[in-house]
DNA sequence: ACCTGAACACCGTTCAAGT
DNA sequence: ACCTGAACACCGTTCAAGT
């Protein structure tokens, strides 16, 4: 059976399920293909690459999410979110992919919500330079939050104590009071003209 | 002359001023300092320990500059990123710190932005769960935002190309929103009454 | 008490050589 | 074209042994 970039990607997002982000390491999904580690490098140049990809499968399901039903940029923050949590370390693995310059991740993330938002607000009156900053925003707040409840979930779990979910409520509630802003910018535009 | 958990954090953060996050190793921190790697285990427990001594020193300017003069919520992000760029991959390095559960930094800047939102809104009105939310949203924002914009200018430095400083204002925009936001719920709460 | 030497169990990446 | 074997230059951490 040949080796290709997909059963790569399936590889190490399993590993990611079931071990975590620090065990997502070239050799092991090597060693999970039954191959030698070089050969990885055959259809990947690197491991950001690698975690690229990761991370964009991991966000994937929000573009097709987007495709059939309109979501609100709260209801799609939510929404990303959830994709996140879906993985083990999945924020980690974005917000890694994301702090990378040109990130694909952070652009479709980006356009999403920017679309959102254009969706939900007048573009005609808002300032495109008060979009961007809600859409930058409300990601590095979603995926931010979203990165540290896991941490602490993993925490808990190694621990055995139990975990204080309220920062789940904590990162929605941000994101509205966000958004409350940017209502409020829209609605201060409009009576100024 | 004998070895110190200070005399560690100078050096790491030397390190990383000069050659990066990924070259602030524990080897190198012991090269450094001429010593064995295995001295620094006497004084430190483990590497994140050490990342999260140095992510405290990195926002520690903020606790000194709070102590003479109050700032605004506001002021007080635009202080912080600017001490996280103060620091070659600052604000990588805080970021990782802060994930890490019941971390220092991170209920440090907290504290820093619910007193600074505390001073300048009304605490008897505001709902508790708001403060905390705008508090984590800033903090979040910011921190997440200055990592992209360090990121960025690394790559532009490497590749020789010039860089977009845009997302200086698109930080300080979002957190305006969220703000402005927050403002409104205040406003809201008071003639709710 | 504090540090060295040396090891253990790993990494990411490269590249000649094979098929 | 695609992969193996084997190496290179590293990691973080531990721990007997020294002083």
């Amino acid at each position: 059976m040949q080796l290709s970039r997909s059963y790569i990607v399936d590889a190490a997002l399993e590993i990611l399920d079931t071990y975590g982000f620090a065990d997502m390491t070239m050799r092991r999904v090597a060693t999970q293909l039954g191959v030698a580690p070089g050969a990885l490098y055959w259809h990947i140049s690197n491991k950001q690459e690698l975690v690229a990809a990761i991370a964009e499968a991991i966000i994937e399901p929000i573009g097709v999410r987007l495709a059939t039903t309109p979501l609100s940029p709260d209801e799609l923050c939510t929404s990303l979110r959830e994709f996140l949590l879906h993985h083990r370390d999945g924020a980690e693995v974005v917000a890694a992919a994301m702090s990378q310059p040109q990130s694909a991740v952070r652009l479709k993330i980006f356009e999403a919500v920017t679309s959102s938002i254009s969706e939900y607000f007048d573009t005609q009156i808002l300032s495109p330079s008060d979009i961007e900053a809600a859409a930058t925003g409300l990601t590095h707040l979603t995926v931010g939050a979203a990165a540290l409840h896991q941490a602490g979930l993993q925490f808990a779990e190694a621990t055995g104590e139990e975990f204080d979910a309220d920062n789940e409520w904590q990162s929605q509630n941000a994101v509205r009071l966000l958004l409350a802003g940017l209502r409020m910018k829209e609605l201060e535009s409009q009576n100024g003209k």
